[in-house]
DNA sequence: GTAAACACTCCAGCGACTATAGATATGAGG
DNA sequence: CCTCATATCTATAGTCGCTGGAGTGTTTAC
């Protein structure tokens, strides 16, 4: 038996959190003490910590509480699965694409090196100025 | 004079954020028609033109806060605006790293191409097992 | 003069937490 | 058994940067 301290030590993630995450449904509400106090089983710190890497990886609470859904069905085809992950994974070269956009708009615009005033300065001058950008984001 | 729309419609900043900008500071509280509607200048315009090209390049409300500050004194030296624009390009840096940290995992995970059970499926005992990882994330 | 289009304020909601306040429970040492 | 530090409880509000809706009033084009 764990307390919800326990839980957060051993899985890293931060008390409130847990609540919060029973409230969202993806953990089910535990047994608790006779003072009212979360008392979880090892299926549940196991439960916490698949959320914890699956949140690291950067999918959605909707997205894990599909694959927790599925992962209750051990014969099904894992389609869904395979649907889910590669989704994410394209959402993620997405983001990827348009940080490497701004990373070099802002290369160029931070190529001013702080050694003049407010008046020429080009960080200034081409946030004013959209046409001053190679390229569109 | 421009109403909200127009400046709306020549920024592609939409009428409710406008509001919200007015509300956090970002521009000052615009004359007002006999109806109590807004009505702007140009300098208002150009001020949302920035705004909108700095919010696209992904720096803060409070990061803007700060450089249109600048901008309202020409004379002064532009160290603390190239610092600014720096500090964003090192934060964009390290967002691309960490995703693409997420990509190549993420790439490992989905290698199972949902032609079985969720039983044995990758997806799902890779997010259970976070030693199944090749790096930290 | 009328109707469509536009704008006003206020407030709630998004996602995924995080923090606070004030009350109660637990567990270890004396 | 008692005390006390620590842990936990609930409920609520705040974070960021918007976005949307309800209900009402204004402007403009015909």
């Amino acid at each position: 038996m764990y307390s919800i301290g326990d839980l957060s030590r051993r899985t890293g993630v931060k008390i409130p959190t847990i609540r919060y995450y029973e409230q969202m449904g993806l953990i089910e509400a535990p047994e608790r003490s006779e003072g009212n106090q979360r008392r979880y089983e090892k299926r549940e710190l196991e439960r916490l910590a698949f959320i914890r890497h699956a949140r690291d990886l950067g999918l959605s609470i909707e997205a894990i509480r599909d694959l927790l859904a599925l992962s209750e069905h051990p014969e099904r085809p894992c389609g869904e699965a395979d649907r889910i992950a590669t989704e994410h994974l394209a959402s993620v070269r997405e983001k990827i694409a348009r940080l490497r956009k701004l990373e070099s708009e802002l290369e160029r615009i931070v190529a001013c090196h702080g050694d003049h005033t407010i008046g020429d300065c080009y960080v200034i001058r081409a946030l004013a100025d959209h046409s001053m950008c190679e390229s569109e984001h």
